[in-house]
DNA sequence: CAATATTTGATATTATTATCTCTTTTTTCA
DNA sequence: TGAAAAAAGAGATAATAATATCAAATATTG
């Protein structure tokens, strides 16, 4: 886990990368994902962040504008849930996938590097130049299969 | 690929086995999504929808709904684009994944036993019953980074 | 500090889902 | 069978979520 500095660090370089400035909100944003360990809606965010500055007056669409920046990034990921929209988090883990209970929306974090290995090979057999990867496997948990 | 019979028959089994109802907008919309062999946006089955039957007055309403209830079932699968929506397809091919270029949107479709066969061994560790997966290999395509 | 480019908040727009009443489909039982 | 009765679906539309637009405010550069 890095710690809160080193974080601000790379995202003021990826700003300075992108030609893209660096603003008091952008910081907020970044500052209550960090203190937030678990997935979190756009939504959430924002309520947060009011309450991180409540005089800063930020709205949803800043908050929605920089998520989707900090994805593009990989500073953040998402997770899509079927219907009911999506839920972001640090990715300043080491990479890992997820699976989600469809029943109760348990989410458990894996890795595997033999995938990660299989993909990049698979990438650059089609001459694709992979950013990114989502992975999820969907379906019943332990818990939810006992009650039923 | 099945013949569009045979995925009725599936769709109906499918319907009597959760209890629900058959009805003709449903038919309607499998029939289109079997006759477009694209991904498709719920806005764009829509429209088909209206030319396919335009005495039914099919609502988007009903649309929506189906296409989640096909998703659910399993008969269609879907891919989301970061900010813009989801397309659907058919499942009626044989499992695959996709390759998707954040830049045009080209989808390039593959498969892997070998990834799909780890998959299985993860769920089973973490007691889960898997019930579909969703694997996204995010990036630039060869094309798009010609032109740059 | 001035010039330039970018970001922001407010709000309009679009996409998707929920609600509610009326129909349609399925089931029940004479 | 074949009418009800029961259950579920449909369409219209209201509500919510997410994105686009645009004028004013804020950063960055030199």
């Amino acid at each position: 886990m890095k710690k809160y500095d080193d974080l601000l660090v790379e995202f003021k370089k990826v700003l300075k990368q992108n030609r893209l400035k660096y603003t008091i909100q952008r910081g907020v944003i970044l500052k209550v994902l960090f203190d937030t360990d678990k997935h979190i809606t756009p939504e959430e965010l924002y309520d947060l962040v009011k309450l991180e500055s409540p005089n800063l007056k930020t709205g949803i669409a800043t908050v929605y504008r920089t998520l989707t920046l900090l994805e593009d990034n990989r500073i953040v990921n998402s997770i899509t849930f079927g219907a009911m929209g999506k839920k972001y988090e640090l990715s300043d883990k080491p990479h890992h996938d997820h699976l989600i209970c469809d029943n109760c929306g348990l989410i458990i974090e894996f890795e595997d590097n033999e995938i990660e290995k299989k993909q990049c090979a698979i990438a650059e057999n089609y001459d694709f130049e992979i950013k990114s990867h989502i992975m999820q496997l969907h379906g019943i948990c332990k818990e939810c299969r006992r009650k039923e």
